[in-house]
RNA sequence: CGGGAUGUGGCGCAGUCCGGUAGCGCACCUGGUUUGGGACCAGGGGGUCCCAGGUUCGAAUCCUGGUAUCCCGACCA
């Protein structure tokens, strides 16, 4: 029992945020909105990060930089654009500090005022699509396969850690095609990516589909998505891949020469990224009172060793034995911590560990010693099994780790089919969204922003997607009554 | 940016109404006993009580003005 984590069931919220900071995953930084990502929740984002590198290399991507400022006349070539992200910008102003005449520290030197003033990017699309000018000529540059590896500033007037941060991580891909299909193509490619992703190694299963109209990114035509479901029954968008048409190659004049005799063609562009984001939609996801629960292909380390002793010889017998599955383990491709500290009890670790989601515990005492057997224990499960030390052993742990990773998804997708519900009556509707559970709610919707917008004015359900997969079905819509040819899904989202 | 709350050793808090030598728990250090689910005993170190003014013989406490953080709304990945 982890000492005063407090209950989901009573405070969500102060769960979610005690959790992050006792898990050493992050804290708050002395700039407000900001964060310190500490090392055991770096080492997790670090992982994401190597899985999705491969996965963007795998279809094709390259990464590349782009700077951190961006000149502030950019942002307004796209009307959208600097429409949605203009209010949350924060702007360098001056490049110079000079010593106060009155004593008091530094102060901003007035003579050095930038020309242009610079923005600190929110998203990279603007300076990006300028480089990309002068990188298009011709269809044979195309498609152009980037994606960069960040950090961008949204200055956000409520943050919570890794959840909503003024400054966060992230990558954002950016591609440019010479055909709108193929642009699409890459769109929905990559949201499968992540969705791919998701499921595979968050152990989240997570819905597919499209944004609205007033949901969608601005600049874009189109905004794909992913959409997961946190424990209190809130949506959280995991990832999003936007379909730009061709408003950015229009805005930066970015045009190629056509195979079919060379005329003048406007490029079709997608960009798509995840956050650190995933790093609150992991922990929200499968974590319990007693603290994280981490799937076994993110954990730092998948395994840890507790020995229990008394003396120093005995501590050196233990540690033979922990060495020799340590290096076992390691064969199988399996991280694994050997804690021997003598500063700290095997209780005490046992909590620590259980706090901080190590799928799987294997304790070694001087009983196991004599009998030739280990303690093993999972954290999903919270179960404890003694098992033979024989040849076998490492094999079983990882076949025991497969399973966690297993049991981990299939509790989160059991979780979102018993909080996935349909209805057909606004009464209904809004039973199920005001209700404790939360979920996800198919409606029938009449396509009309004015219809989306005072269903979240009356109830803070929003759209979180037209599904995918969405089946045609003749209805009428839950607010308004008029006709609609399928489902789409609300939730108080996140 | 509106409404509310809170700033006191590293962390969590009491003390503030009613001004009078700054306290508790955890953590930390030393010694000893302990070690199969967050050990115990003894001793010890650590504070410009958010900042700046003011009232007073005397301010963590009262007054004025700042500032920061958190929660609730509006906005957002």
């Amino acid at each position: 029992m982890s000492k005063g984590l407090p209950k989901r069931s009573e405070d969500y919220s102060l769960w979610y945020n005690e959790l992050v900071k006792r898990a050493d995953l992050a804290e708050n930084s002395a700039v407000r909105g900001c964060m310190v990502i500490k090392p055991y929740g770096y080492a997790i984002w670090e992982k994401m990060q190597a899985t999705l590198d491969e996965m963007f290399k795998d279809t094709g991507h390259s990464n590349a930089y782009f700077p951190l400022f961006i000149p502030k006349s950019y942002l307004s070539k796209e009307a959208d654009h600097v429409e949605g992200f203009a209010k949350e910008c924060a702007v360098v102003t001056h490049y110079r500090l000079k010593n106060d005449e009155n004593g008091n520290g530094v102060v901003v030197d007035p003579d050095a005022k930038l020309e242009e003033e610079l923005i600190v990017r929110p998203t990279s699309e603007t300076v990006i699509w300028n480089s990309y000018k002068n990188w298009i000529q011709s269809y044979r540059d195309l498609p152009l396969l980037i994606n960069q590896w960040a950090n961008v500033v949204r200055w956000e007037m409520r943050t919570r850690l890794f959840l909503r941060t003024a400054e966060f991580l992230w990558q954002e891909g950016h591609t440019a095609h010479a055909t709108r299909q193929e642009a699409i193509d890459e769109t929905v490619q990559m949201m499968n990516v992540y969705a791919t992703f998701a499921e595979e190694y968050l152990a989240l299963p997570v819905l597919k589909g499209v944004k609205t109209e007033s949901e969608r990114f601005a600049g874009a035509e189109d905004t794909y998505c992913i959409e997961a479901l946190m424990q209190d029954g809130k949506a959280l968008q995991a990832g999003t891949s936007h379909f730009l048409g061709q408003n950015f190659a229009k805005a930066f004049d970015v045009k190629f020469a056509n195979k079919e005799g060379g005329a003048m063609e406007y490029v079709w562009g997608t960009s798509w990224g995840v956050s650190t984001r995933l790093m609150g939609a992991l922990i929200m996801a499968h974590s319990d009172d007693n603290g994280l629960v981490l799937p076994p292909k993110l954990a730092p380390f998948q395994v840890v060793i507790v020995p229990i002793f008394r003396s120093e010889e005995q501590l050196a017998e233990i540690s033979e034995v922990a060495n020799k599955i340590k290096a076992d383990l390691k064969k199988f491709g399996i991280s694994v911590k050997y804690d021997d500290r003598d500063t700290h009890k095997p209780g005490w670790k046992f909590a620590e560990y259980e706090l901080k989601g190590t799928p799987v515990r294997i304790a070694i005492g001087p009983k196991d010693l004599e009998n030739g057997t280990v303690e093993v224990a999972r954290r999903d499960l919270l179960e404890k099994n003694v098992m033979p030390m024989d040849d076998d052993f490492a094999q079983n742990i990882s076949v025991l780790l497969d399973n966690i990773q297993d049991t981990i998804y299939q509790k989160a997708l059991k979780y979102r089919e018993e909080h996935s519900f349909k209805a057909d009556s606004y009464d209904e509707f809004k039973k199920i969204i005001s209700s404790e559970a939360g979920g996800f709610v198919y409606a029938h919707w009449d396509g009309t922003a004015e219809t989306e917008e005072k269903i979240k004015n009356e109830t803070k359900a929003t759209i979180r997607c037209i599904p995918i997969d969405q089946v045609e079905e003749e209805g009428k819509c839950v607010y308004s009554g008029a006709p609609s040819k399928g489902r789409v899904v609300f939730a108080k989202a996140y």
